[in-house]
DNA sequence: CGTCACAGGTTGATGTGTCATCGATCGGGA
DNA sequence: TCCCGATCGATGACACATCAACCTGTGACG
């Protein structure tokens, strides 16, 4: 309806941006700083090592990480070349391939993780009480379901003509 | 304390982690579909362009944008490439040098500024009610206070020894 | 007057994300 | 049996972010 923001809009909305770029580029720096991955590694690493055998296939992971399968196997290239993780073609279907986490990627996730969760616990969840923590996720969760629900509207409102 | 996060805990920074980064995808994707420029490229043509003479330092681009300089520099390379900005060198102290948007630079921003309020409107501001809205800011401005008192005290703790 | 520390700004190397495209394989229907 | 479409996954080109190193005026201090 209108073309822009009232002021209580844009000051709400300006504080969500700073605070997601602060927050992101902090938990950002120390999980490389500290536990010598980045937040990606950390995502495909908890996924593995969350999975039997610390193997899922690569259809799976884009699955579980909502990632395009471009950015995922240009990601996986560069852990296996860390050693973090090996790929293996499955014998079963030669299109898919498996990935397995390492060793050493598994020593790493279990060093990273507590380190992480503390990130999260002193500069997220300690900043708010309990109730606002709560009150934050259902407002969370309300954007989620308006993405949602608006997100296909877009994509074919985008195609057409 | 805990080494681990609550159900709840982990429930509500999973939701955030999903809004955050649906929300960022969103937008990112429809500036560049329908406004032909990226995200950073808005933000600093934004400020270029509220600036007297649609001109500033870089020096004061990267206090606007909280950047750092070669980011800065490496961007304003690209944008100068693409004709939204041009770069002059100061005359009175030869170290500065001065940005200056283009006039395709002030029509690219002028298109795409309703089309970026509109975006943040449709997927953010109207999925909560008003009175939410408020109270995400305020939720907001808490884990902003929390940063800002733990980082220096973590850039302390993190040089010694 | 030197010279010297410093700040503004650039550059190159490297790691990362996206898009478009491609090769290969499987599964179903003529 | 043979093709055909769909799917998995990889690749190349490009945009972007960070780090470290660098060049160069300026201004302060001897």
């Amino acid at each position: 309806m209108t073309e822009w923001l009232t002021d209580d809009e844009q000051r709400d909305w300006r504080r969500y941006v700073e605070m997601q770029g602060r927050l992101t580029a902090q938990i950002a720096a120390h999980m490389q700083a500290e536990g010598k991955m980045s937040v990606p590694d950390y995502e495909v690493l908890v996924h593995l090592s969350e999975a039997p055998d610390g193997r899922m296939r690569s259809t799976d992971l884009i699955e579980c990480t909502c990632w395009e399968k471009s950015r995922l196997s240009h990601h996986l290239t560069r852990m296996e070349k860390r050693g973090l993780i090996t790929r293996e073609t499955r014998a079963d279907d030669l299109r898919y391939s498996d990935v397995v986490i390492t060793a050493a990627g598994q020593a790493a996730i279990e060093s990273a993780a507590p380190m992480h969760v503390a990130h999260v616990r002193t500069w997220f969840i300690e900043a708010l009480t309990p109730a606002e923590l709560a009150t934050f996720g259902e407002l969370c969760e309300k954007v989620i379901a308006r993405l949602d629900e608006v997100t296909p509207l877009c994509e074919e409102a985008a195609s057409p003509v």
